[in-house]
DNA sequence: ATGGCCTCCTGTATGC
DNA sequence: TGCATACAGGAGGCCA
């Protein structure tokens, strides 16, 4: 489900409750997720306050008073929630924080392709040595530009849709956004990602930011089960260009999108504005 | 080294 | 209605 925007706007909505919250209680369903959850290192931190919350690629990083980290990713349909404590339970609310005011904290995953670590705090200073050391640079951060797009993808044989999409390229980037950047920037996905100018990189990095952006203000798109952490839909979705509309006509120059595979992802785009 | 394919898992939509 | 198949916001492992 979540791409960037999606998990910043869970970071965002997650930030307005639980900075200065104490985990009081854990309670796990045994259920194995893509990591197996580490119930003993989790439960170690009831009794620990809440600080910040921050996000890396696609990971929540929730940071506790102790110094430890937890490392949150919410996978295709992972959803981390609050809600009243004792509220009915779902069959994949598979991990429950008890907080001291009377909420819970829920992290909820149909596929269980979602994970958690916990990083102890000798270790919370290395993250970006350890669990992010073969992520690429924030999208918002300086060192990703035109120039630095460029440089990566020479001798690239890929299509630059599956190219953007590697999260050691440039983080976060998913199958949705990729579609929509590549749109605006007026680039065809299927194009080999070496033979794009440094002109039109440029212009990516500005389509790219300019989507998140505008994502993010929307609360994230919602295509059948995002929820932010109020529970709370994105509207984003009513704003795609071509992603879902395989077929429709394009709304610059009303030529049908067409749909393709690329790297075993639906991939969508004007053959008539993108080149 | 590069790039493409498969896998993890469940729910839903589509087609015969 | 019933069943089989395809597909879905990710990402890491494997293989040619």
């Amino acid at each position: 489900m979540p791409e960037l925007p999606e998990v910043e706007v869970v970071r965002r909505g997650l930030l307005n409750h639980l900075p200065g919250r104490t985990l009081t209680n854990l309670s796990t369903d045994g259920k194995k997720m893509r990591l197996p959850v580490p119930v003993k290192a989790l439960k170690s931190l009831t009794g620990s306050r809440i600080i910040d919350i921050r996000r890396r690629a696609k990971y929540l990083l929730i940071e506790m008073d102790n110094g430890a980290v937890m490392v949150v990713h919410l996978g295709m349909t992972g959803i981390l929630g609050l809600f009243p404590e004792g509220a009915d339970i779902d069959p994949h609310d598979h991990i429950r924080w008890i907080l001291d005011n009377g909420y819970e904290l829920r992290f909820n995953d149909v596929r269980r392709f979602g994970s958690i670590r916990v990083v102890e705090p000798d270790q919370a200073q290395a993250l970006e040595q350890t669990i992010f050391k073969a992520n690429g640079p924030e999208p918002f951060s300086e060192t990703f530009d035109g120039s630095y797009l460029y440089k990566k993808a020479r001798k690239k044989q890929q299509p630059v849709k599956n190219f953007i999409m590697d999260g050691r390229v440039v983080a976060g980037v998913g199958n949705i956004y990729a579609n929509e950047s590549l749109f605006s920037a007026g680039i065809s996905p299927v194009r080999k990602a070496g033979a794009i100018s440094e002109k039109r990189y440029i212009l990516l990095v500005e389509k790219i930011r300019e989507v998140f952006t505008t994502a993010i203000e929307c609360g994230g798109s919602t295509i059948s089960d995002f929820l932010d952490a109020s529970g709370t839909k994105g509207y984003f979705q009513i704003h795609f260009n071509v992603y879902g509309r395989r077929d429709l006509p394009c709304p610059i120059c009303r030529t049908p999108i067409r749909h393709v595979k690329l790297g075993g992802r639906a991939s969508f785009f004007c053959p008539a504005c993108q080149r």
